[in-house]
RNA sequence: GUAUGCGUAGCUCAGUUGGUUAGAGUAGUGGUUUGUGGUUCCAUUGGUCGUGGGUUCGAGUCCCAUCGCGUACCCCA
């Protein structure tokens, strides 16, 4: 019998539980502090909802989930359908997991459009699934932490969510650098060159500016269908050195004859401008390399990465102006970010960053002496739990020394020895697991002790 | 989809140019201690060496296949 967990995904033990469950909160607290209310969307959506929004490669790494029944009913295997494996795919399979949680948000909002009001500020922490390889900091199942705006074209949205960047980051005690672009400014590239339908190529190659270098950017470029003379024209681009001040200064002289590089440069600028206001604890700066694989995206886009640890970006998210459009929703922009709670959790182990006092576990723990002793621990119990202390009854009447361990494993703090002499005299012998030390206390003072 | 590394006890791993009955630490169980853990000492359970085939007098070790896992690409949180 194979009982391992599929690849890509993990069994949590109750200490990992504590950590992650640390991570969550810090993201929901910062959340609710700046006014975003929670929602929850299915595991599975139908697949017409999801196909066609993460791009090419985006649909190959969804999980599709094989129709109910005798799917093969209404097959016909002598027609090309039947043949071609990707056309036999969508006749046996309607549904599949969500591979984020903005496409199945954007879903949301049209399906419930009569119960939200405008604009809307969700949050969300739910678990994602990808069909892909899975390595370092990539999971097959892992959670996303978003926070979107749905129904506002202000820029300060944009800026709020930077500020919830910096704010989460700051209380994980994670140094991060906050990277910003423009879809439109990548448009605008592209339109320079006359590429417009290359758009994803490029900046797909150009994303990898950092990590290849300039001249492999160039070849992988001319791969992907670019000339020797585009590259000529989009070298002063990427070859863009300085501050962030001065890139933006140099574009706006480089597209001044493009509408939408104007627009993009602009909108770029004034959430700069806002956040300076702002005085963020990370750096914010801006990447044209920054591109971003995801199709929807239309405006700002943003990527966060860790300065400490190598791993992918942690945190990315963007503004998309008509996603809700393709389900019958026009005009109506949003703009998020997604936390990957997962990636978050490695570099704060990497790091051994995580706070000591977030064991999650129970505060007293009754030992048993046996079916006399027990009962009186039981009724104990339930007195303490009343006052929110949590406790727990050993179950079973064994050697102290077993049960002492269970409570050591479990990080119990206190242990309460109730024997025959204890019984008789009504008090409780309470060992304090951490120091060591024991009193004889009764059930009221024990109370007051541990209600604090 | 491409490349590459690794599968030996529940877990972490040793195992020599192929050589007798495959080891250690840790966890588990029992005792030392019939009322005291983290931190004593002793004993003890546990493995078809991922699976199948081949080479050989002989394979955990070499070869082939297959399955599983990891890492780096592509792409992405």
């Amino acid at each position: 019998m194979n009982c391992n967990v599929v690849k890509g995904t993990r069994d949590f033990l109750p200490q990992q539980m504590n950590k992650r469950n640390y991570i969550f909160n810090v993201i929901k607290e910062v959340y609710k502090l700046h006014g975003f209310s929670q929602i929850e969307t299915p595991a599975l959506e139908n697949l017409s909802t999801l196909m066609g929004k993460y791009g090419e490669e985006g649909d190959k790494l969804l999980y599709k989930v094989l129709n109910s029944g005798n799917f093969l009913d209404k097959l016909d295997f002598e027609s090309e359908q039947t043949k071609d494996y990707k056309k036999l795919t969508n006749k046996i399979s309607e549904k599949g997991l969500r591979y984020d949680l903005t496409v199945p948000f954007a879903r949301f909002v049209v399906n419930n459009r009569n119960e939200i009001t405008l604009p809307f500020k969700r949050y969300q922490i739910q678990p994602v699934w990808r069909a892909d390889r899975p390595q370092k900091g990539r999971y097959r199942e892992f959670y996303q932490c978003d926070a979107d705006i749905i129904g506002s074209d202000s820029l300060l949205n944009e800026v709020e969510l930077c500020e919830m960047i910096d704010e989460v980051f700051t209380r994980l005690s994670l140094k991060v650098e906050i990277k910003l672009n423009n879809r439109k400014i990548l448009a605008a590239i592209a339109e320079l060159i006359q590429q417009e339908d290359k758009i994803i190529d490029i900046t797909v190659a150009i994303d990898k500016l950092e990590k290849i270098g300039y001249d492999k950017v160039c070849e992988e470029l001319i791969q992907r269908g670019l000339t020797k003379d585009n590259l000529n024209k989009i070298e002063p681009i990427l070859k863009l050195e300085g501050d962030t001040k001065s890139k933006i200064h140099a574009l706006k002289i480089f597209f001044q004859n493009s509408t939408i590089g104007q627009k993009g440069i602009e909108e770029l600028e004034e959430v700069f401008q806002t956040i300076e206001s702002l005085k963020l604890n990370s750096k914010v700066e801006f990447d044209i390399t920054l591109a971003r694989g995801l199709n929807y995206y239309t405006g700002a886009i943003v990527e966060v990465k860790c300065v400490e640890v190598p791993m992918g970006s942690l945190t990315g998210g963007g503004r998309y102006d008509n996603l809700t459009g393709i389900f019958g929703m026009p005009n109506i922009s949003g703009v998020g970010i997604s936390f990957g709670a997962d990636r978050i959790y490695d570099c704060l182990e990497e790091l051994k960053r995580f706070p000591q006092d977030i064991s999650n576990t129970t505060t007293l723990m009754f030992a048993n002496f046996g079916k006399q002793e027990e009962k009186q621990c039981v009724v104990w119990a339930k007195e303490l739990r009343k006052e929110n202390i949590s406790a727990e009854v050993y179950p079973d009447s064994v050697k102290l020394q077993k049960q002492m361990k269970y409570a050591n494993e479990k990080l119990i703090s206190y242990v309460a020895l109730v024997g025959e002499r204890e019984l008789e005299e009504g008090e409780i012998e309470l060992k304090n697991m951490i120091t060591g030390e024991q009193k004889k206390l009764n059930i009221d003072q024990i109370k007051e002790m541990l209600k604090s």
